[in-house]
DNA sequence: CCTCTATATTTGCCTAAACGAATATGAAAA
DNA sequence: TTTTCATATTCGTTTAGGCAAATATAGAGG
Protein backbone atom coordinates (compact mmCIF):
# COMPACT_ATOMS: atom_id res chain seq x y z
CA UNK A 1 0.00 0.00 0.00
CA UNK A 2 2.72 2.55 0.79
CA UNK A 3 4.53 1.23 -2.50
CA UNK A 4 1.08 2.47 -4.36
CA UNK A 5 1.59 6.34 -2.60
CA UNK A 6 5.15 6.42 -3.02
CA UNK A 7 5.18 8.22 -6.64
CA UNK A 8 3.76 11.02 -7.76
CA UNK A 9 1.31 10.71 -10.21
CA UNK A 10 -0.23 7.64 -8.05
CA UNK A 11 -1.01 10.41 -5.48
CA UNK A 12 -2.14 12.87 -8.27
CA UNK A 13 -4.67 10.37 -9.60
CA UNK A 14 -5.99 9.44 -6.13
CA UNK A 15 -6.31 13.18 -5.26
CA UNK A 16 -8.09 14.04 -8.48
CA UNK A 17 -10.32 11.39 -7.57
CA UNK A 18 -11.31 12.36 -3.86
CA UNK A 19 -13.59 14.59 -5.97
CA UNK A 20 -15.78 11.75 -7.55
CA UNK A 21 -15.67 9.41 -10.14
CA UNK A 22 -14.26 10.35 -13.56
CA UNK A 23 -13.21 9.12 -16.92
CA UNK A 24 -9.65 8.31 -17.73
CA UNK A 25 -9.49 11.13 -20.96
CA UNK A 26 -10.40 13.85 -17.87
CA UNK A 27 -7.14 11.97 -15.98
CA UNK A 28 -5.02 12.02 -19.15
CA UNK A 29 -5.78 15.91 -19.96
CA UNK A 30 -5.90 17.32 -16.06
CA UNK A 31 -2.79 15.28 -15.36
CA UNK A 32 -0.93 16.17 -18.80
CA UNK A 33 0.68 13.34 -19.52
CA UNK A 34 0.84 10.55 -21.89
CA UNK A 35 -2.08 8.33 -21.78
CA UNK A 36 -0.29 4.87 -21.50
CA UNK A 37 1.60 5.98 -18.57
CA UNK A 38 -2.05 7.24 -16.92
CA UNK A 39 -3.07 3.81 -17.64
CA UNK A 40 -0.54 1.80 -16.03
CA UNK A 41 -0.52 3.48 -12.88
CA UNK A 42 -4.58 3.24 -12.93
CA UNK A 43 -3.87 -0.42 -13.26
CA UNK A 44 -1.47 -0.22 -10.17
CA UNK A 45 -3.24 1.40 -8.62
CA UNK A 46 -6.40 -1.39 -9.39
CA UNK A 47 -4.28 -4.22 -7.87
CA UNK A 48 -3.27 -2.54 -4.98
CA UNK A 49 -7.55 -2.08 -4.24
CA UNK A 50 -7.30 1.49 -4.23
CA UNK A 51 -9.38 1.95 -7.05
CA UNK A 52 -12.16 0.15 -8.99
CA UNK A 53 -12.89 0.66 -12.91
CA UNK A 54 -16.59 0.55 -14.58
CA UNK A 55 -16.18 0.22 -18.27
CA UNK A 56 -19.46 2.16 -20.21
CA UNK A 57 -19.25 1.37 -23.62
CA UNK A 58 -16.06 3.27 -24.59
CA UNK A 59 -14.90 4.98 -21.72
CA UNK A 60 -13.51 3.85 -18.65
CA UNK A 61 -14.20 5.35 -15.09
CA UNK A 62 -12.30 5.40 -11.96
CA UNK A 63 -13.22 6.15 -8.62
CA UNK A 64 -12.08 5.30 -5.11
CA UNK A 65 -12.25 1.70 -3.42
CA UNK A 66 -14.51 1.97 -0.52
CA UNK A 67 -12.21 1.36 2.34
CA UNK A 68 -12.07 -2.40 3.16
CA UNK A 69 -10.28 -1.68 6.93
CA UNK A 70 -9.55 1.12 9.20
CA UNK A 71 -6.21 1.29 8.55
CA UNK A 72 -7.34 2.13 4.82
CA UNK A 73 -9.62 4.17 6.09
CA UNK A 74 -7.49 6.13 8.51
CA UNK A 75 -4.81 6.73 5.76
CA UNK A 76 -7.31 8.09 3.14
CA UNK A 77 -7.91 11.05 6.06
CA UNK A 78 -4.37 11.51 6.20
CA UNK A 79 -3.64 11.66 2.67
CA UNK A 80 -6.81 14.49 2.74
CA UNK A 81 -5.17 16.22 5.21
CA UNK A 82 -1.92 16.01 3.68
CA UNK A 83 -3.22 17.39 -0.41
CA UNK A 84 -4.54 20.59 1.31
CA UNK A 85 -0.76 21.57 1.34
CA UNK A 86 -0.05 20.93 -2.19
CA UNK A 87 -0.11 23.21 -4.84
CA UNK A 88 0.41 21.12 -7.57
CA UNK A 89 -2.71 18.94 -6.53
CA UNK A 90 -4.48 21.90 -6.60
CA UNK A 91 -3.71 22.95 -9.87
CA UNK A 92 -5.16 19.64 -10.54
CA UNK A 93 -8.14 20.02 -8.88
CA UNK A 94 -8.30 23.74 -10.67
CA UNK A 95 -8.14 22.26 -13.88
CA UNK A 96 -10.61 19.33 -13.51
CA UNK A 97 -12.99 22.09 -12.84
CA UNK A 98 -12.64 23.74 -15.95
CA UNK A 99 -13.05 20.30 -17.69
CA UNK A 100 -15.64 18.61 -15.68
CA UNK A 101 -18.28 17.13 -17.73
CA UNK A 102 -16.83 16.47 -20.81
CA UNK A 103 -17.42 12.69 -20.80
CA UNK A 104 -20.53 12.02 -18.66
CA UNK B 1 7.61 9.75 3.44
CA UNK B 2 5.73 7.30 1.52
CA UNK B 3 8.70 5.68 -0.07
CA UNK B 4 10.18 5.38 3.55
CA UNK B 5 7.25 3.22 4.61
CA UNK B 6 7.45 0.97 1.60
CA UNK B 7 10.42 -0.90 3.18
CA UNK B 8 9.39 -4.08 5.90
CA UNK B 9 12.42 -3.41 7.77
CA UNK B 10 11.85 0.18 8.35
CA UNK B 11 8.40 -0.41 9.42
CA UNK B 12 9.59 -2.66 11.73
CA UNK B 13 11.95 -0.11 13.02
CA UNK B 14 9.34 2.16 13.63
CA UNK B 15 7.30 -0.07 15.93
CA UNK B 16 10.17 -0.85 17.43
CA UNK B 17 10.69 2.93 18.40
CA UNK B 18 7.10 3.98 19.34
CA UNK B 19 8.20 2.33 22.48
CA UNK B 20 10.62 4.85 22.98
CA UNK B 21 14.39 5.45 22.79
CA UNK B 22 16.70 2.33 21.30
CA UNK B 23 20.24 1.73 20.68
CA UNK B 24 21.21 0.23 17.72
CA UNK B 25 22.87 -2.60 19.06
CA UNK B 26 18.72 -3.56 20.52
CA UNK B 27 17.44 -2.81 17.36
CA UNK B 28 19.55 -5.40 15.38
CA UNK B 29 19.79 -7.82 18.15
CA UNK B 30 15.78 -7.33 18.02
CA UNK B 31 15.40 -7.25 13.78
CA UNK B 32 17.80 -10.40 13.37
CA UNK B 33 19.71 -8.49 10.97
CA UNK B 34 23.12 -7.76 9.89
CA UNK B 35 24.25 -4.70 11.32
CA UNK B 36 25.06 -2.52 8.28
CA UNK B 37 21.38 -3.18 7.03
CA UNK B 38 19.75 -2.11 10.00
CA UNK B 39 22.66 0.87 9.87
CA UNK B 40 21.24 2.17 6.78
CA UNK B 41 17.95 1.88 7.23
CA UNK B 42 18.27 3.85 10.28
CA UNK B 43 20.38 6.21 8.01
CA UNK B 44 17.34 6.69 5.28
CA UNK B 45 14.95 7.55 8.12
CA UNK B 46 17.12 9.96 9.32
CA UNK B 47 17.29 11.26 6.03
CA UNK B 48 13.73 11.15 5.78
CA UNK B 49 13.11 12.96 9.15
CA UNK B 50 11.23 10.69 10.74
CA UNK B 51 14.07 9.13 13.28
CA UNK B 52 16.66 11.49 14.87
CA UNK B 53 19.62 9.88 16.53
CA UNK B 54 21.92 10.92 19.93
CA UNK B 55 25.26 9.51 20.38
CA UNK B 56 26.70 9.05 23.53
CA UNK B 57 30.02 7.45 23.55
CA UNK B 58 30.32 4.54 21.14
CA UNK B 59 26.51 3.90 21.18
CA UNK B 60 23.96 5.65 19.11
CA UNK B 61 20.18 6.09 20.17
CA UNK B 62 17.41 6.40 17.99
CA UNK B 63 13.79 7.65 18.74
CA UNK B 64 10.93 9.04 16.76
CA UNK B 65 11.46 12.26 15.47
CA UNK B 66 8.26 14.66 17.11
CA UNK B 67 5.72 15.34 14.14
CA UNK B 68 6.36 18.77 12.79
CA UNK B 69 3.23 18.62 10.62
CA UNK B 70 0.07 17.75 10.66
CA UNK B 71 0.25 14.92 8.51
CA UNK B 72 3.39 13.43 9.88
CA UNK B 73 1.11 13.51 13.37
CA UNK B 74 -1.88 11.48 11.76
CA UNK B 75 0.26 8.87 9.61
CA UNK B 76 2.02 7.91 12.59
CA UNK B 77 -1.73 7.15 14.10
CA UNK B 78 -2.71 4.92 10.71
CA UNK B 79 0.65 3.03 11.51
CA UNK B 80 0.13 2.60 14.90
CA UNK B 81 -3.44 1.76 14.24
CA UNK B 82 -2.31 -0.74 11.69
CA UNK B 83 0.30 -1.83 13.29
CA UNK B 84 -1.82 -3.58 15.82
CA UNK B 85 -2.74 -6.05 13.00
CA UNK B 86 0.49 -7.29 12.29
CA UNK B 87 1.55 -10.73 14.28
CA UNK B 88 5.74 -9.94 12.79
CA UNK B 89 5.48 -6.52 14.70
CA UNK B 90 4.46 -8.10 18.48
CA UNK B 91 6.89 -10.77 17.81
CA UNK B 92 9.48 -7.90 17.78
CA UNK B 93 7.92 -5.95 20.56
CA UNK B 94 7.64 -9.30 22.73
CA UNK B 95 11.71 -10.17 21.84
CA UNK B 96 12.47 -6.44 23.08
CA UNK B 97 11.06 -6.78 25.88
CA UNK B 98 12.82 -9.34 27.03
CA UNK B 99 16.12 -7.60 25.68
CA UNK B 100 15.01 -4.60 27.86
CA UNK B 101 18.01 -2.59 29.35
CA UNK B 102 21.27 -3.89 27.50
CA UNK B 103 22.69 -0.47 26.32
CA UNK B 104 21.15 2.18 29.23
C1' DC C 1 49.72 4.82 20.64
C1' DC C 2 47.20 0.71 19.80
C1' DT C 3 43.28 -1.89 19.93
C1' DC C 4 38.70 -3.10 20.67
C1' DT C 5 33.95 -2.24 20.01
C1' DA C 6 29.79 -0.01 18.12
C1' DT C 7 28.21 2.01 14.26
C1' DA C 8 28.50 3.81 9.49
C1' DT C 9 29.76 3.66 4.67
C1' DT C 10 31.29 1.62 0.31
C1' DT C 11 31.25 -1.82 -3.38
C1' DG C 12 29.31 -4.85 -6.52
C1' DC C 13 25.39 -7.26 -7.85
C1' DC C 14 20.52 -7.95 -8.67
C1' DT C 15 15.52 -6.96 -8.80
C1' DA C 16 11.53 -3.78 -8.99
C1' DA C 17 9.66 -0.39 -11.27
C1' DA C 18 9.63 3.97 -13.93
C1' DC C 19 9.64 5.77 -18.66
C1' DG C 20 8.68 6.53 -23.95
C1' DA C 21 7.48 4.32 -28.02
C1' DA C 22 5.07 1.13 -30.26
C1' DT C 23 1.32 -1.96 -30.53
C1' DA C 24 -2.90 -4.54 -29.07
C1' DT C 25 -7.76 -4.77 -27.66
C1' DG C 26 -12.45 -4.09 -27.92
C1' DA C 27 -16.66 -1.48 -28.58
C1' DA C 28 -19.10 1.66 -31.61
C1' DA C 29 -19.81 3.67 -35.96
C1' DA C 30 -19.66 3.84 -40.82
C1' DT D 1 -16.46 -5.78 -42.24
C1' DT D 2 -13.55 -2.07 -41.92
C1' DT D 3 -12.46 1.99 -39.46
C1' DT D 4 -12.13 4.79 -35.54
C1' DC D 5 -11.66 5.94 -30.95
C1' DA D 6 -10.65 5.16 -25.90
C1' DT D 7 -8.03 2.48 -23.20
C1' DA D 8 -4.67 -1.25 -22.10
C1' DT D 9 -0.45 -3.84 -22.66
C1' DT D 10 4.21 -4.94 -24.27
C1' DC D 11 9.13 -3.93 -25.22
C1' DG D 12 13.58 -2.21 -24.37
C1' DT D 13 16.08 0.86 -21.62
C1' DT D 14 17.23 3.28 -17.50
C1' DT D 15 17.15 4.35 -12.60
C1' DA D 16 16.20 3.59 -7.61
C1' DG D 17 16.94 0.83 -4.14
C1' DG D 18 17.40 -3.73 -1.93
C1' DC D 19 21.10 -7.10 -0.28
C1' DA D 20 25.70 -9.29 1.48
C1' DA D 21 30.41 -8.67 2.10
C1' DA D 22 34.03 -5.92 3.02
C1' DT D 23 35.92 -1.86 4.94
C1' DA D 24 36.08 2.71 7.34
C1' DT D 25 35.43 5.71 11.36
C1' DA D 26 35.36 7.26 15.92
C1' DG D 27 35.28 6.95 20.85
C1' DA D 28 37.05 4.29 25.20
C1' DG D 29 40.26 1.75 27.48
C1' DG D 30 44.60 -0.54 28.03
Amino acid sequence: MFRAFSDRTRLRIINMLRGGELCVCDIVAVLGVPQPKASRHLAYLRKAGLVVARKQGLWSYYSLAPARTTFHEKILDCLACCFADVPELAKDAKRLGIRQGCCS
